[in-house]
DNA sequence: GCCAACGTTGGC
DNA sequence: GCCAACGTTGGC
């Protein structure tokens, strides 16, 4: 059975972490690591495949919106921050249990658009206006998107290869 | 900087 | 198990 590719958005604020940093880090990889919100974790510890493409948002941030698109090198793997008490990330419970419930995701760069997609822009586009992100007071920072959504992002960004 | 919306914590 | 209080997120 053919391998179905899944969509997705993962928020970051570019202040800590941006699309260019991600252009500019080795191999154009990071592992995004510090999701601490379990309906996030469970999506990438358990739906997260290779191969599956990402949206890179910015939040809190001006603007916001959607720079480019990265793809998922390496599924879910336990978050080494959780347990190392000199991170920001550092889950004193899990050091405690010695049981860590957090994971993380290595995403390399894909794409890059050529025009960002702002916020505002999605928002001018009835066909996405069930975006979770688009919802007031969404704060979940790892959301699925639907493939229809998916290429109606790309032909307004206008990507090329990252 | 403000503040609404949300998830988590902890007292009961 | 309820729910008020709290801390955080994130648009504006």
């Amino acid at each position: 059975m053919a391998q179905q590719k899944s969509y997705w958005l993962m928020k970051s604020e570019p202040e800590v972490f941006s699309f260019f940093d991600l252009l500019k880090a080795p191999r154009k990889t990071t592992s995004w690591e510090g999701v601490r919100n379990y309906q996030a974790r469970n999506l990438m510890r358990d739906n997260f495949k290779l191969g599956d493409l990402v949206l890179f948002y910015h939040s809190n941030a001006e603007p916001t919106g959607i720079f480019g698109v990265c793809q998922v090198t390496k599924e879910a793997y336990p978050d080494p921050f959780a347990l190392d008490p000199k991170s920001k990330y550092y889950d004193a419970d899990a050091k405690k249990k010695g049981l860590n419930p957090w994971v993380a995701v290595d995403v390399k760069a894909h794409l890059k658009f050529t025009r960002p997609v702002l916020r505002d822009d999605l928002k001018k586009v009835a066909s996405l206006s069930d975006m979770l992100v688009l919802k007031k007071g969404s704060r979940l920072s790892v959301q699925p998107v639907k493939e229809r959504e998916f290429k109606i992002i790309l032909e307004l960004g206008q990507p090329v290869s990252a």
